[in-house]
DNA sequence: TGACGAATAGTACGACCGTTCTATTATGGA
DNA sequence: TCCATAATAGAACGGTCGTACTATTCGTCA
């Protein structure tokens, strides 16, 4: 009883590590069984199918996600520490060896209809509904000007996580982090007061 | 000799347009032979490897990508409207069936190295290249402020339209076009003069 | 300690992958 | 028109994939 969860949740923190550089759907049962140094088919019995194990990496990655990323982030005082702090937290957690994961499953899954795509879409949405409570509590806070959207808000700081990522791990651009923070920065700013109106 | 190469096209074009679905490396040559009605080594021979017809399939894209996004924007006036014409001719390309191949291709690539990862780099960076370019001229027009960085402009352009692929192709959220729209807004706002310097 | 059930290994299957070799067909210039 | 050659087809290869079935080993509780 304790024995096979303890041995699957072996699998799944391995599988989570090479999912990370190979991809979920990458990920073969054969190459996952020899690197945790059981047998094809006595791993498979842990799951009963690809698409469950990949289920399952896509859980214990958000496993880790909220262990690594929310929970610290949300012991942060409410309002803008907190929204730099889940900032700063994402910057940490796609400097892992093979970027964030959910970024680099989001291309493998969004034209693969499916539970895999499924999970990695819930996943992905408590994280964007994260950002967005935060912005919220930044401006009933009164750090963030009354009129914001927090979800535009959220889909912009969205958008330079993403491309921080890209030119980080694809163009391997040195300055991706220093242009990311520039980015977060201008974003900070004009929630606070309103973007001139110029012309 | 005429022959082979239009054979050739043919094959490419129709490879382009599945690897936007499945993607650049989850094309297989076998389903590409069946549904060009080839033979699996009759289209082999037009190759020689697989890597080699990925190869092919990131230039036919790259092709396909300056003759509907970037002559037709190049043609627009120097200046704002440039960068405009670049952003709107982008989103129309990414609402393609599978979305902008780049970005798909991006995650499937960027933790494997080769030729078809170089191809696609370049085809990225000259991307990225003519938005810096298109920010810089805008800049000389006096339309944007002499201070921004063309740089960072393309990078938090970029990451705009990273986003709204994600929260359309992805994420399906319907007011993705919306969100990059306003997003591209803020950032040519803040772009024409300073961001208030708050705190 | 013994036995029962859970956990794991072993083996095999059919499908598809990229690739190679050889044979056949089509094409275009002399 | 004929023929060298390009273009395509066919069959087969070793390999890996996910999965099923059966056998063996192990942990745990009476």
């Amino acid at each position: 009883m304790a024995k096979g969860e303890e041995t699957r949740q072996a699998i799944l923190a391995k599988a989570f590590e090479l999912s990370n550089v190979i991809g979920v759907a990458g990920l073969s049962i054969g190459r996952l069984a020899e690197s945790t140094g059981l047998s094809k088919s006595g791993l498979f019995a842990h799951f009963g199918s690809k698409e469950a194990l990949e289920v399952a990496v896509v859980e214990e990655a958000s496993r880790q996600f909220v262990q690594d990323v929310m929970v610290p982030a949300l012991r942060q005082p409410r309002g803008e520490p907190r929204v730099r702090a889940l900032f700063e937290r994402w910057l940490a957690w796609g400097q892992r060896p093979g970027g964030c994961f959910f970024v680099g499953a989001t291309a493998e899954l969004d034209d693969r209809p499916g539970l895999p795509r499924d999970a990695l879409v819930q996943a992905c949405k408590d994280w964007i509904d994260e950002l967005t409570k935060a912005a919220r509590i930044a401006i009933s806070e009164g750090h963030f000007r009354k009129d914001l959207q927090p979800e535009q808000f959220a889909f912009e700081e969205y958008g330079v996580m993403l491309g921080a990522h890209t030119f980080l791990k694809f163009l391997r651009d040195p300055l991706s982090l220093d242009r990311a923070r520039e980015a977060f920065e201008r974003l900070v700013t004009t929630a606070r007061s309103h973007a001139p109106r110029a012309r």
